[in-house]
RNA sequence: GGAGAAAUGGCAGAGUGGUCGAAUGCGGCGGUCUUGAAAACCGUUGUUCGGGCGACCGGACCGGGGGUUCGAAUCCCUCUUUCUCCGCCA
């Protein structure tokens, strides 16, 4: 969430860029402002009352040592008022610092300046494409026929097992998922992430630390009797190892990758685009995680999407990269680019990746901070985030893309890992 | 799952009702000494909120929450976590 200070700082700033999402931010934020000035003034007086009995208690006690007890009894008498009055004011401090938390907790986060306002996906900004693109024709056949062709992808049996959304992966598909998370994972330490393996179910502090919680709640899997959420991206959990943390300015660079499967109950999208491998309920992807300083986080979101694109590259897969406007544009992020590939036999472009800068966004909610060298004062650190990849859309890709009359030819980049280079 | 013990600053570890934000040691930072380093010695060393241009002043924080008390790291309740023993188990 925002800062209060960035609110009372640069509001007519703030209130300006969140139009860029199409947010009116205006008569939340002159709540906010209200309930901020009344919260510091009840946190004045109270610290002033708080004060005083600190004084009065010192007094008591100094009077008891030297053995004058009356004294110190009657003094002890005049405590109940203040006491009653700190109460008092307490409660109020506490009724405006929740109050103002729930109204901040409303406003997205700010975009980039840069960041075109836009409706919808269509103003999405057009960056760059790649790839040798493919010309869908009749004879192509979708993934979901291939799966059953080659005996790949038992939707039906995911179904019976769980429901739908749910696959089971079978055959020289289930080694080509191995194989592709293998591969993402070396490449990623190899371009100087850390490796780490982590747990599929978080608490609400952490699901509240990204910023799944409160607003997105339904979009979790919820284990009500432990209270905890099977993570919907390995962003939560990686990014929330760094929740409560002061990091050095000696601790930067801070890149960690993980594998993990993903869980999202994808409430309310029904209809076309979640045919086959489209949309699921379960998939496995594997995501990058920085921490940056402020003033390198941008630099660090174009290597991002530079790793990104050297992957769909090696895939051989054609590409476009997207970046997104006001509109499009998750709560949480401040400017984010969308990786789309090609998938032929579907004609059309799938979204494998989407990497995010959150500024402190995140890090405000997490308490992520660090200490700028010589510096006294801790600052709230950027986070940012991307897919490198999502599986389904890839596997899709490659089936539909590389489908000859005699079966799928496999990546080169990924022979090495499969030990075939052709399914049949 | 059952029984017991514990949770204090970056770490180790004192502190069982009254200047305790907290002894001491280690570590870190700065300095003296040294050609340089080590050792030794001296100094310094948490987070956070509010007020002030500022020097600074005040509040909060000893696992989380609540309570008793004029006053709580210290007493009580509760939750969480860790350790030991037993049981179960991939």
């Amino acid at each position: 969430m925002l800062t209060i200070n960035q609110i009372r700082e640069n509001k007519d700033e703030v209130i300006r860029l969140l139009k860029i999402k199409n947010f009116d931010a205006s008569s939340i934020i002159e709540q906010i402002l209200q309930i901020d000035l009344e919260r510091r003034n009840l946190r004045q007086s109270l610290d002033n009352l708080q004060a005083e009995m600190n004084k009065t208690s010192e007094m008591i006690g100094k009077l008891f040592k030297e053995g004058k007890a009356s004294e110190a009894n009657l003094a002890k008498e005049k405590t109940g008022q203040i006491k009653e009055e700190i109460r008092l004011k307490n409660e109020a401090f506490s009724k405006a610092e929740s109050d103002q938390h729930a109204l901040l907790v409303l406003l997205p986060n700010t975009p980039n300046p840069s960041i075109v306002p836009g409706k919808s996906a269509a103003d999405n900004e057009h960056i760059r494409e790649g790839g040798k693109m493919i010309t869908p024709n009749p004879s192509m056949i979708p993934h979901w026929d291939l799966a059953k062709k080659y005996d790949l992808i038992d939707f039906e049996l995911g179904n019976k097992l769980t429901g739908s959304g749910f696959p089971v992966y079978k055959g020289k598909c289930a080694v080509l998922q191995r194989a592709l998370i293998s591969f993402f994972l070396d490449e990623a330490t190899e371009a100087g992430y850390n490796e780490v393996m982590v747990p599929l179910m978080v608490n609400e502090d952490s699901g509240f630390g990204t910023g799944q919680l409160p607003d997105k709640e339904g979009q979790m899997y919820h284990a009500t009797a432990d209270n905890l959420y099977l993570i919907p991206t390995a962003e939560v959990p990686v990014t929330n190892m760094y929740r409560d943390v002061i990091l050095n300015e000696s601790d930067f660079p801070v890149r960690n990758t993980a594998y993990t499967p993903c869980f999202r109950r994808e409430a309310g999208s029904y209809g076309k685009d979640v045919r086959g491998l489209n949309r699921l309920h379960q998939f496995d992807k594997v995501e990058i995680v920085r921490i940056e300083k402020p003033e390198n986080s941008y630099q660090a979101l174009e290597e991002m999407v530079s790793y990104v694109e050297s992957l769909v590259q090696k895939l051989e897969l054609p590409y476009r990269i997207i970046r997104l406007c006001g509109g499009d544009m998750s709560f949480t992020s401040a400017m984010t680019y969308d990786f789309e590939v090609f998938s032929a036999a579907q004609d059309k472009w799938l979204e494998v990746s989407s990497v995010s800068n959150f500024e402190s966004y995140q890090a405000n909610r997490l308490m992520l901070r660090y200490k700028p060298t010589g510096e006294k004062k801790t600052r709230l650190a950027h986070t940012l985030n991307g897919s490198a990849l999502a599986l389904p859309r890839i596997v899709a890709a490659i089936l539909e893309n590389n489908q000859t009359e005699n079966g799928i030819k496999i990546p080169e980049c990924l022979v090495k890992y499969t030990k075939f280079d052709f399914i049949n």
